[in-house]
DNA sequence: CGCTTTCCATAACGGTCGGTATATAATGTA
DNA sequence: TACATTATATACCGACCGTTATGGAAAGCG
């Protein structure tokens, strides 16, 4: 059932790649989101027909799941290199800077994939947003933790508590992609970020 | 044709009431989006029929307009105040509690309905995002503008420039109805209104 | 009372949605 | 070659979408 180790190579083989068709869709799911994505968007993209597409992915929530997954792994890397900066600023830093590259520079589409999915509207999107929140969650965590390690190092002022210092920097990163997403030049967000840092707690 | 003052009395009168008809199709549009609100939900909640909606109000697109417009003169009364407030400090703790009690409490939907058009997704929403993104833009230059006095009178550091200060605070706004969204409980949300009040900047 | 005007209710429009049944083409195995 | 297995292509499904035509009910006006 669930051995994708072994290919049993009978039958005809498929003839498109299925990374590739994935990577496809995760790009159509990042900009349209979740209910602006329709089968035909998506299979246009991934170059394949709908068969093809449920034979491999299952449905479309399950499509989206591994876009998403995809998306962590390869567009979010830089969440895990910033934990583990020496310090709660550099932390911060490397965040907001890495947000900047990601979601606002180069040929990638603009704004957080997981925002959209957050909030995704449609009654049948219940089970994705819970993804997405879940997935949130912990990486918050995180953070808390990271933050609670600097405080106890004697990194930040004793008024600042770790949890409201993580949802603080994480509401500046939504706010980043939101206004990112709504078309705001890289000049202006350059201009937040560097704002958000020049305010950055130091005892 | 554009006489509403006029009732002009002849013909049979509506069974419902226009203003709360409207009230009733914000709630459904805040709380679902311009997408996920479908004709059907928005009939339902209003207690009218689909020809009724349709003469009193065009089409869907114009009824989220209006929609809007209610939103904007009902609920986001207090970013008139804010913006008079003595002090650019005043400003941000006017805005940022005002913003925690407006939708982060209540019964009224949580969350942001400018938020919700910004990222909607559909590509017929187009000028739901359109008109979204100029009524903030129209925000934002008022913050702009109030923080530039502030400077002015020497109230912030050198280093903080007031564009970069709205940018900052829009996000940390931004953020925290998105955090909203999601489910955050309360007492987040306060901690991070706090904090982000602990580092705004003073000279 | 007609007569006109406006509103309400029902039903239907064409189109798109996510998902699938069916038939055919292409492979490995025997 | 014959068979089993899997992928592809076409066409279709019922459900819902936003929108509107149709027909009758309720009001003011002569």
């Amino acid at each position: 059932m669930e051995s994708e180790t072994i290919p049993a190579t009978k039958g005809r083989p498929r003839e498109f790649c299925v990374d590739q068709a994935l990577a496809e869709a995760l790009r159509v799911f990042w900009t349209k989101g979740y209910d602006g994505a329709s089968m035909a968007d998506l299979t246009e993209a991934m170059g394949i027909t709908k068969p093809s597409l449920y034979a491999a992915f299952g449905n479309k929530e399950a499509l989206f799941h591994k876009a998403l997954d995809l998306y962590e792994s390869e567009k979010l890397d830089y969440t895990r290199a910033a934990l583990e900066q020496p310090t709660a600023r550099a932390v911060a830093e490397y965040y907001l800077r890495g947000a900047l590259d990601r979601h606002c520079g180069g040929e990638d589409p603009k704004g957080c994939m997981g925002l959209l999915g957050t909030l995704a509207c449609s009654p049948e999107a219940d089970s994705i947003k819970a993804d997405v929140v879940r997935r949130r969650a912990s990486s918050q965590r995180a953070l808390v933790e990271r933050f609670a390690r600097a405080k106890a190092e004697g990194e930040l002022p004793d008024h600042i508590d770790p949890e409201g210092l993580t949802s603080h920097m994480l509401a500046i990163l939504q706010g980043l992609t939101v206004q990112a997403s709504a078309g705001a030049p890289r000049a202006e967000l350059e201009r937040l970020v560097e704002t958000s840092l020049a305010l950055w707690p130091s005892r």
